[in-house]
RNA sequence: GGGUCCGUAGCCUAGUGGAUAGGGCAACUGCCUUCUAAGCAGUGGGUCGGCGGUUCGAAUCCGCCCGGACCCGCCA
């Protein structure tokens, strides 16, 4: 549609006589809101304000001028608008065509040209299972990869484990103390929630007796000493941790192509420490904690060293950011990290900048909103959480249970597989259609939902197109798009061939949710063109146009799905 | 006290200046001997938190207020 939008732009700019510049114009257009309206629309208020005269009066003075481009079948002046007809066989044609040579790479490009990019996402504690929160967040993270790397990013998927700190301590005290020695396989529980359960019990424990939280401190100094016996419980029980995540990445196919571990470079900032230092940036307060003065620069000011010399989060990420930018030759480095970390980022970045890293513009928060529960907000440390696990168990349940109402005879691999896709695309669609910044009442409810606006749904639409091609067999090939002029087939093909316009869009503001909303409204579209027109049984040559409609409705649901990280299945 | 973000029907949500605010869930009414009913068509439901301002034009921009979430030097 673009290339229309152009050429009508071009023949206004004739008929203006270089009132307005072209730029201007294409800028001005605009769609307008119904389709019998037509498929563009030129408004007249800014020459109005040009020409003191009113703009339905230019409106219909200027169309008479327009010379029509061989695309434009008529205008209309409406009001203070000059509608925009295209002829109809152009645009069924230009979509379909389009997307059905080039297949998986329609909706690609090369805006990125090989700029190397980091998304660092997840960052687990080793002492808490994934749970929901998580979940939002690797779902960001994936798709977000995907869409720069459609739009020819080289991207880095980064995983930073947080498996130092004080929290672990209180895991590893409460399991020093009560867990008699047991293991996962002892208790046959997956490794991850073996450990947290410790976290759970810590925070019950220290309740009754707040001598723990010494205790916890106390392991922590012996930590960060290399106390060999302390070093050993803390790495079989981060193994255990981690293990368990691996597992539950696996099912979410949630993809890493690096792993950093904060207890690696939690004591490599020295440099930067020492740098800010210099700069005056960096300065001990009265108790010998060393602080970052910002306050000159409109926030507050931030601890980068504890007075003990022991390290806090942000020391780690002084360390390994630096390290990033250099081993990994980094154009740009994104972090998916919840709203909760705003103002944290904003003084990190701003460090940065004050130490005088060439970098430091190239950093970017991703700031998603928090995940509540209609109980309010979730605490791993009172193990009110929904479990990742959990949740995709009971979603891969009842998606099985649907499929088998369906087809009774399904194979046990085929069954498996199928419920795992669409229990993957609810949860992974319904965290992804809403917009990032905004938190996110997670009901029940409407999360196992299958139907309406859900991942399930465009999967459906995509089978239902794939049994169509499948039922057709011998397509004969178009010879031309004239037959594709009903209000739904112009409506489903003009969506079609806007989806590289969708997917710049989502690239340029960093948001999976456009991508979902084209979804369900492409989805919308086939579904109401499928209930009203027929594919199969249509005559030899409206046939055959139908089916590369069909054709090419399914490659972009595919594609875009894709860019979710949700499979396209074939059948359902 | 200060800062950031959010506020759109009973619930969830799209829409960041342009034509009657677009969907979904829930409710109700139709449609399966025709390409998959996880679907489609339809009905009802809106002071776009409030008030003021800017503009030819405001859900959208600005100001104030109300409500909610999050954050504010040694948690992550």
């Amino acid at each position: 549609m673009l290339e229309f939008k152009e050429e009508i732009s071009t023949a206004v700019e004739k008929a203006l006589n270089g009132k307005l510049k072209r730029n201007e114009i294409v800028n001005l257009m605009e769609v307008p809101p119904s389709p019998e309206l037509g498929d563009f629309a030129f408004p007249c208020f800014k020459l109005s304000a040009l020409m003191k005269k009113a703009p339905n009066v230019i409106a219909v003075e200027l169309s008479k001028k327009i010379v029509l481009p061989e695309c434009v079948e008529k205008t209309e002046p409406a009001g203070p608008y000059i509608n925009f007809f295209i002829t109809k066989q152009f645009i069924a044609s230009q979509a379909i065509k389009k997307v059905l040579s080039q297949k998986e790479e329609f909706g690609r490009s090369s805006l990125g040209n090989g700029q190397k990019v980091m998304v660092e996402y997840s960052a687990p504690n080793t002492n808490k299972p994934l749970h929901l929160g998580h979940l939002r967040n690797n779902f960001l993270g994936m798709s977000v990869a995907r869409i720069l790397q459609a739009n020819g990013f080289e991207v880095v998927k980064a995983n930073l484990v947080n498996d130092r700190g004080i929290h672990i301590c209180k895991s590893m005290l409460a399991y020093k103390l009560f867990g008699k020695g047991k293991t996962p396989e002892s208790e046959n529980k997956k490794s991850d929630h073996f450990v947290g359960d410790y976290y759970v019990m810590y925070n019950q424990k220290v309740k009754e007796n707040s001598d723990l939280e010494k205790q916890a401190y106390d392991m922590l100094q012996k930590w960060e000493k290399g106390d060999k016996e302390t070093i050993a419980l803390w790495e079989k029980m981060t193994k255990w941790a981690v293990d368990g995540f691996k597992q539950t990445y696996k099912k979410f196919g949630t993809k890493f192509d690096t792993w950093f571990f904060e207890s690696k470079f939690y004591d490599k900032a020295k440099p930067v420490l020492e740098l800010g230092k210099e700069k005056g940036l960096f300065k001990e307060n009265d108790e010998g904690a060393l602080m970052a003065q910002l306050e000159e620069h409109g926030m507050p000011n931030k601890t980068v060293l504890r007075a003990d010399g022991t390290s806090i989060y942000i020391t780690n990420d002084l360390a390994l950011t630096k390290h990033k930018f250099e081993h990994f030759k980094l154009n740009e480095a994104f972090w998916v990290v919840a709203s909760e970390q705003d103002l944290y980022f904003k003084q990190l970045f701003k460090i940065f900048e004050l130490v005088g890293f060439p970098w430091a513009k190239n950093c970017k928060h991703l700031s998603y909103g928090m995940v509540n529960l209609p109980s309010g907000k979730m605490k791993s440390r009172e193990g009110t959480v929904v479990d990742a696990d959990d949740l995709l168990a009971e979603l891969e349940g009842l998606a099985r249970e649907k499929i088998k109402k369906r087809d009774e005879k399904i194979g046990k691999k085929e069954l498996g597989e199928r419920s795992m896709a669409i229990a993957l695309a609810a949860i992974k669609f319904h965290l992804l259609k809403v917009a990032a910044k905004k938190d996110l009442l997670f009901n029940p409810k409407e999360s196992v939902s299958f139907e309406g606006e859900t991942g399930p749904y465009i999967q459906y639409t995509h089978a239902r197109a794939k049994s169509i091609l499948r039922k057709a067999k011998d397509a004969a090939k178009p010879t031309g798009f004239k037959n594709l002029s009903s209000a739904e087939e112009q409506k489903l093909a003009k969506l079609l061939a806007s989806f590289p316009s969708i997917v710049e869009k989502s690239l340029q503001q960093m948001s999976p949710h456009i991508i979902c909303q084209f979804l369900i409204e492409t989805a919308e579209a086939f579904n109401t063109f499928y209930h009203k027109h027929r594919v199969i049984q249509a005559s030899d040559k409206v046939r055959s146009e139908r089916l590369a409609l069909v054709k090419a409705t399914a490659q972009v649901l595919k594609n875009g799905l894709s860019l979710l990280d949700i499979e396209a299945i074939e059948e359902m």
